[in-house]
Order: structure tokens, then C-alpha cells, then sequence
DNA sequence: CACCTAAATGGACACTCTGTCCACTAAGCT
DNA sequence: AGCTTAGTGGACAGAGTGTCCATTTAGGTG
């Protein structure tokens, strides 16, 4: 009606194409969004515009724009995905703990983590990739670790792994998260160190240790 | 030209209002928005569609959605900013961990919070707002505890304080903001046993404290 | 007490993003 | 070669942002 018997019937870039190239497109866009601007940056729209998939077809394979977000990055950053045990609780963890810490604060990486973590608390099919993806296999690789140790003979029986991995790698989440207090591989350390020992002083924790600790 | 010379040069509910009723109405409108339906449904359209503000005002006042939800929601709930100190660190941090657990778990106390911190991520000034208002008040209250417990001789001389808030609170922040483990009144009891006594086994224990808490 | 200025008002605007349509067209299996 | 499946551009309504107005009144000044 509009083109007026319009003499071009081919209109370039349309129709069917493979979905392997178009989910890679898709992401690579996305990646790209997420890194120079931040979550905020991707958007259905803009990834779209940016990739040459249709808006469409997105909203087809992924739920929020932080789903998506969350698949390129967690697609691109490597699974680095290790916890060696040479025997030496404190070092190993120093270790790893130290290596986590680089991590959040080299380069910038830790702003795309806290953005995931931040936009998961209103995105529960972000919050699902996230534990998946990333939180939760790290989580249950260090808990492995500890009851080792603790099989050892190294921990206290008592102890739950769970905890001491809130108390060594939460402590440093919420420092990215909640940024009252600088966060450095001397900080590592110390967490290490008092997770370990404890803060209780000589004397005071032979009270506190009959009476507290259930 | 419209109203074809309207009859009614008195339009109901216009004209400037006093400065406090405004600011009054905008942040009842926001918090009821907050509580009932969460902070995505706290928006400046929204909120001023809801008290009796225009747009325009709100625009005045608050740097962002989030900040105005912030201030709404800190504005409401007590301070309750108190930590008692009867001399026994163990019990004293024991009580106030339960109840912070019990804030986070309680008729949905956590998800504002949870909310608030997530959005913090990608504003700045809901990020400050946060900060001043609610995380570093009552962070520097528990840290002045831990010095005092301290200079009482019950805790380590090289501890920092600023650490233990982490270990204790900051690990509760951490299964509130990244869920992979419940957050119940038995983990707070158990982080602070572990926060206090450690985790490594009487023997191993020695072995480390020689070489590793610098 | 009348006046004046500072400030809140409703309304409109362009822009962006969401979420959902459609008819069209090519990929990849049968 | 044919057919079904699936990606394509484009359009659309709805909602939120951020910024304009000219209008109207509150609260301090003379």
C-alpha cells in the first residue's frame, strides 16, 4: 500500500537464520553491552539493535535482560573452577581466598558480579543463573574442601563448612556489596586467619567455649 | 483554546502547597508502594500519580526512585540504634545477631532490605542513602562494641573489628542477598561460636597460630 | 493588609524500554 | 524438491524518565 508496488521485493538481512550464529551474536552483543556500560546498558532493545537478531527471537530464549546479561558474562569468564588441597588448610584457603579478592577488585571485575547479585534481588530468573552459573558451584567446591579437612582431623567436628564459606567469601561479598569498608588481600588474610583461630583472647575463650558454643 | 472559554477558572488542587505536607504525602505514597508492592513499583510517574505531588516536585527532591524509596523506608522503621554491653561478648553479640536474623526473616523485613542493597548496585545515591542512613550506623556501633570488649582484654589484640562485623553480620548479608543457604537463629549462634572461638581443632590449631595470623 | 516572589501545580512533550503482535522469508529436515 | 519450523523487520500500546511550560498559590516583605 505504502511502497507503492515497491520494485524490491529482496529486502536485505531478512528471513530464517541459523540459531547457533544468532544465540552467539545475541550474546556477543550483550557481553559487549554488559562490559562497556553495565547491566544497565542491557536491554532488550539496544542488544537487538546492537546484534542482528530480532527482538523477537530474543524474547523467545531469555526472560529478563538480566538472564541474558548473566549467560554472556558467565559464557565468557572462564570456569577457573578449582580448589587445590595440598593439606595446608590456612594456605590453601589464603590461596583461594586472596586469588577472589583480585578478582573482585582488578580490572573492574567485581562491578559486574555486584550489578548480577544487586539486580538478582528483583530478578528471580537472574537469581537462578547466578546460583547456578556461578555462586553456588564455587559455594559447594569450598564446602567440599572444608570436610575434607575436617575429616582430617584439622576442624573442629562441630563446625559447618556452609558457615565458615559465608564467613570467609560472604564477608568479602559484602564488602563489594555494601562498601563501608575496603576491600584487600591484607582483609583476606585477616578474615582467614580469625575464621580459623578465632577472636576470642586466651582465658575469655575457655570460659566462652564451655558455656557458648552449643 | 481548548476549553473554549472555560467556565471554570478555579482548577480543584492547584497552586503551590506547603513545602513539609508535600514532602509528608510524597513519602507515605512511596512507602505504601514499597511495602505493598516492592521497589520496582516505587516510581516517580507512580508515586506522584499517588500523593498529590506533581511530578515536577519530586524531580526537585530526590535524585532517583530508589533514593526516595530509601528514605521512605528509613523514615518509617525505629531506629532501634542500641548495643547493649553487659560485659559478656559472647552473649551480648549472640542477641543482637538473633535479632538481626529475626529483622531479615520476620513479615518480609529482609526483602526491602535485600532490595535496597540490590539497587544499590546501579545508584549511586540510593547507594549513599543506604550507607548513611542504615549499614553505617550500625556497623560503627558494633565496631566501638568489639573495642571495648577489646580493651577488656576478651578479644585478640590484632583483631579487627571491622572483620568481625563482616564475619557476623556481613556473612547474614550474604545468605540474605545470595540465597544458596537458609538464613535461620541457629546459623547466627553458630557464627558467632565460630567468629569467636574458631574453627581449627585444638593441636592443628598451635601448628597454625605459630606460622600464619601474622 | 496588600503585595510580591518563590515554589508547587497540571499538563504536555520526546525519548526509551517492555512485551506482543503480524506477514514475510529462509534454514534444515523429510 | 517440498514443507515445516523459526528468525526477520516492523508496528504497536503501555509505562517510566526527564524536562519543559504557563498557572496558581503560600509565606515572607513593605
Amino acid at each position: 500500500m505504502m511502497d507503492e508496488q515497491s520494485s524490491a521485493p529482496v529486502r536485505a538481512g531478512r528471513g530464517r537464520r541459523s540459531a547457533a550464529i544468532v544465540r552467539a551474536e545475541v550474546l556477543e552483543a550483550a557481553a559487549t553491552l554488559l562490559y562497556e556500560e553495565g547491566l544497565g546498558a542491557v536491554t532488550f532493545d539496544r542488544v537487538a539493535a546492537k546484534s542482528r537478531a530480532s527482538k523477537t527471537t530474543i524474547y523467545k530464549w531469555w526472560p529478563s535482560p538480566g538472564a541474558l546479561a548473566a549467560e554472556a558474562h558467565f559464557a565468557r569468564s572462564e570456569p577457573e573452577l578449582q580448589f587445590p588441597d595440598t593439606g595446608d588448610v590456612y594456605a590453601d584457603v589464603q590461596t583461594q581466598l586472596r586469588s577472589f579478592v583480585r578478582l573482585l577488585t582488578q580490572h573492574g571485575g567485581g562491578r559486574v558480579i555486584a550489578e548480577l547479585i544487586g539486580a538478582s534481588q528483583t530478578d528471580s530468573d537472574l537469581a537462578a543463573e547466578v546460583s547456578a552459573k556461578y555462586t553456588l558451584p564455587r559455594r559447594l567446591l569450598a564446602i567440599d574442601y572444608f570436610e575434607r579437612a575436617r575429616e582430617r582431623g584439622q576442624l573442629d567436628a562441630h563446625v559447618d563448612p556452609t558457615l565458615l564459606v559465608d564467613q570467609l567469601w560472604g564477608a568479602c561479598y559484602n564488602r563489594l556489596l555494601v562498601p563501608d569498608a575496603p576491600l584487600t588481600e591484607a582483609y583476606a588474610d585477616a578474615l582467614v586467619a580469625n575464621a580459623l583461630l578465632g577472636a576470642a583472647r586466651t582465658g575469655y575463650r575457655e570460659q566462652i567455649s564451655t558455656v557458648g558454643a552449643n
